[in-house]
DNA sequence: ATGGCCAACCCCGTTGGA
């Protein structure tokens, strides 16, 4: 079963490239961050047409997720809890069934905390939320997959120019600690799981030709319960995918989990 | 050495992203 997550910039933008990559990719379940738009206005007909149910919390032009799933949903709830005041549109979660028992996704977009100290406060208070969210989850020892855009470099080898960042929201030592405690509760990082290689980015800026010159981060990230960590055989990053015309700045990465017994 | 993009919105500039 292969799991995936894309921050899209716009979903109504990037129709076709979605439509494309799903049909290239034939991922099962999708994690799509920053939709920018509202629920009744997110283009369901095209998706639902390659098979997939859409679940979806959006919100006017910015933030909005999603999940696209080949099987159908046994629950979906919006909105990570421990703060009713936080109207962003930065969380979902899911059931599914799967033919090895419940699979349970979440789709996430961190705030990006910048300009520090301003808008950074409110990171922090995300992510700590998303760890009493992810120590109640792991208690249910369920195939748990936590992923999306944490706006968080893990280290040094995630950035082409780690000394550019290391006052940035992104990089600064209390963001990377809650991201390893939120390893150190029992995640696994998909991608590290199979390298400890640097140089695998997950988001080019548009910016001063830093596709061009591979100037990336590794930003977006699948985190894995120990029950589906034990089912991970392979986890990648669609690179490729930024090359397109008219891409988003992010590009899928995905995670395969063996479901037959 | 420097600057270099993109999307949404009610409007043709401003705000937000990372």
């Amino acid at each position: 079963m292969l799991i995936a997550t894309w921050n899209v910039n716009s979903v109504k933008q990037r129709l076709d490239l979605l439509v494309s990559w799903l049909q290239d990719r034939r991922p099962d379940i999708v994690c799509l961050q920053e939709t920018k738009c509202v629920d009744d206005a997110f283009p369901r007909e095209p998706i639902e047409a390659l098979g997939y149910n859409v679940a979806i919390h959006g919100q006017k032009t910015f933030n909005g997720v999603a999940i696209l799933s080949r099987l159908p949903f046994d629950e979906v709830t919006p909105r990570l809890p421990g703060d009713h005041a936080d109207d962003h549109a930065r969380f979902i979660e899911a059931v599914v069934s799967t033919p090895a028992g419940v699979a349970r996704v979440a789709s996430i977009y961190l705030p990006n905390g910048n300009p520090v100290p301003d808008k950074y406060s409110y990171k922090l208070k995300w992510m700590d939320r998303l760890l009493d969210y992810a120590r109640e989850r792991l208690a249910l020892e369920e195939p748990l997959v936590l992923a999306g855009d944490y706006n968080v470099i893990p280290a040094a080898q995630d950035a082409a120019n780690p000394e550019a960042w290391t006052r940035d929201a992104l990089f600064l030592p209390a963001t990377r600690e809650r991201f390893s405690a939120l390893k150190n509760l029992g995640l696994t990082d998909a991608v590290r799981a199979g390298s400890e290689a640097g140089g695998l980015y997950t988001f080019w800026d548009y910016q001063a030709g830093c596709w061009q010159r591979n100037v990336g981060l590794r930003i977006d990230h699948l985190l894995l319960s120990p029950q589906a960590a034990d089912r991970l055989t392979a986890a990648g990053i669609d690179k490729h995918v930024r090359g397109w015309d008219k891409p988003s700045d992010h590009v899928p990465v995905w995670c395969a989990l063996r479901v037959e017994e």
